[in-house]
RNA sequence: GGCUGGAUGGCAGAGUGGUCAUGCAGCGGACUGCAACUCCGUGUACGCCGGUUCGAUUCCGACUCCAGCCUCCA
């Protein structure tokens, strides 16, 4: 039985949809001004693999990411690159996908952007106009009265009065009080922007996650996800925009993936202390990555390290040495009963425990390569059982030659290169010239490569 | 200060009221011409102080420390 940590409840409960079935999913995406950092791709990666995993297991997942292409930080970087906001989001954006696709991140089933959705916000904001839950202030802008949703603060335990003495926002003039958020921006000269009942604008940042969840899901969906920072203010908004405009429970359950960090900082763009996904990439293979941000459970924190990612790559390459020593499985078949099988998925039922995943994972390549010594014939079904397990969170679908053995970067020796100089090895093994043997593997070695001699032949890969 | 989480062996990281996490690294052995891979074996781990219990790392309470949110940030 599934269960789900729920910020809103602050515990593991068992999952019920809606709907039997199906599952309506929303998560909140990028603000697309920027290449995405290792911190996006934790989210990215999180929610593919439970949607991968939910899709397994048979449930029909509609899962929704939003793409944020308006907001003041866009506006400001479009003008420092003096270029149109059109132009820089949809840079970006394909950027964003390019990096997903690297990291084996399926595309959400629908990616709403806000600017194609201006009517859905304009609705929304009319309607908690109309019905008291917002009002159009002097300066032009729209705000949400806070203090008149009788829930607000429940998701993240907030109590009206100590957000009122808290509040470190100036006061802005026009607001009734401090703790009203902006629903709809007046245009500043220049800027882009909508018509309005309320004049030329745009939204603001929490209204269009009401807007388009509701447009692509309903008003009432089963998980809303996305990053740490969410939970307040914005998802803690959402709430009280949608709950108010609607009528209705907003949302079901609520995921929060966990922070990145950078020795004991939190990753972020504000703290200026991040890696974009490109740099990460440039240095580390990208199912390390996926796999080093797996290696944790979604909901902890995870200290980025370079030792992380070469543990990373360590537990990859057992695994597919693993996989590699079983040979061709293209036509393999057979079954290894349901042991593992039972184990992963109790381990992914509790909230997606990738690293007790991962552990049954570790366990069936034991017994792979066990087999494997002693030539039995359940190697190639127990292969089978561990590619099948680990494609459930989008791990392990490489062919293992391409992964160990890799792409020669530049000025590094070509596969050929690297085969006609095993073969002088194995002729000087051969002559037992064991000394001219071993010249040969060293200097292999410091390419960077290393030598496995089998029972077939000499087999290689990259460090 | 308020609200959330967390503190596990050399490192990473699960979990549990009393027998094994798992991975990396280390050590011993097998295999190998020697290695690598693989296999076998190998570790007085559970922040601190009390309490409950026959027994607590696991439950309860206090304490210390750490992180996230409380402001745009995944």
């Amino acid at each position: 039985m599934l269960h789900i940590y729920n910020t809103l409840t602050n515990s593991k409960t068992v999952f019920t949809p809606i709907e039997p079935g199906k599952i309506r999913m929303y998560v909140c995406g990028v603000t697309v001004y920027d290449y995405c950092h290792i911190g996006h791709a934790r989210v990215m990666v999180s929610f593919d693999l439970i949607t991968r995993y939910l899709r397994a297991r048979g449930w029909d997942v509609d899962y929704v990411r939003n793409i944020t292409d308006v907001d003041d930080k866009i506006i400001r970087r479009a003008a420092e690159n003096d270029e149109q906001v059109d132009q820089l989001t949809e840079r970006m954006i394909a950027a964003m996908h390019e990096d997903e696709d690297r990291l084996f991140v399926l595309r959400p089933d629908q990616e709403p952007r806000a600017t194609a959705h201006m009517g859905d916000i304009i609705d929304m904001v009319q309607s908690l106009v109309e019905k008291g839950y917002a009002y159009p202030a002097s300066n032009g802008d729209v705000y949400y009265r806070v203090e008149r949703f009788a829930n607000y603060g429940r998701l993240t335990n907030k109590v009206i009065e100590d957000l009122r003495s808290g509040a470190r926002v100036e006061v802005e003039e026009a607001k009734e009080s401090p703790l009203d958020f902006v629903l709809w921006k007046a245009a500043k000269p220049g800027e882009v922007s909508w018509d309005s009942p309320w004049g030329k604008g745009r939204p603001g940042w929490h209204i269009e996650c009401s807007a388009m969840s509701k447009c692509c899901l309903g008003e009432t969906f089963d998980i809303h996800g996305g990053g740490p920072d969410l939970p307040f203010p914005h998802h803690e908004n959402e709430i009280a925009q949608s709950e108010a405009a609607n009528g209705c429970t907003y949302v079901h359950y609520w995921m929060h993936a966990g922070p990145v960090r950078m020795g004991t900082e939190k990753m972020s763009k504000s703290l200026g202390n991040f890696f974009t996904i490109r740099d990460v990439l440039e240095h580390y293979d990208a199912e390390v990555v996926r796999y080093f941000l797996s290696s944790v459970h979604y909901r902890s924190y995870i200290d980025y390290s370079e030792d992380g990612l070469k543990e990373a790559r360590s537990a990859l390459e057992r695994f597919y040495q693993a996989l590699q020593a079983a040979g061709d499985l293209s036509t393999a078949e057979g079954s290894v009963g349901s042991e593992y099988e039972e184990r992963f998925f109790a381990a992914m039922d509790d909230d997606f425990n990738t690293p007790r995943a991962l552990a049954v994972l570790f366990e069936l390549a034991s017994e792979l390569n066990k087999a494997v010594r002693e030539q039995l014939p359940i190697a190639k079904p127990l292969a089978l059982e561990l590619k099948r397990l680990a494609g459930m969170i989008g791990l392990l679908q490489q062919d293992p030659d391409a992964f160990l053995k890799g792409e020669a970067a530049e000025g590094e020796l070509d596969a050929e290169a690297i085969e006609s100089l095993i073969d002088k090895r194995n002729q000087a093994r051969k002559d037992r010239n064991f000394a001219e043997a071993d010249r040969i593997r060293d200097e292999l070695l410091e390419q960077g490569i290393v030598l496995k001699d089998g029972r077939e032949g000499t087999n290689w890969y990259r460090e």
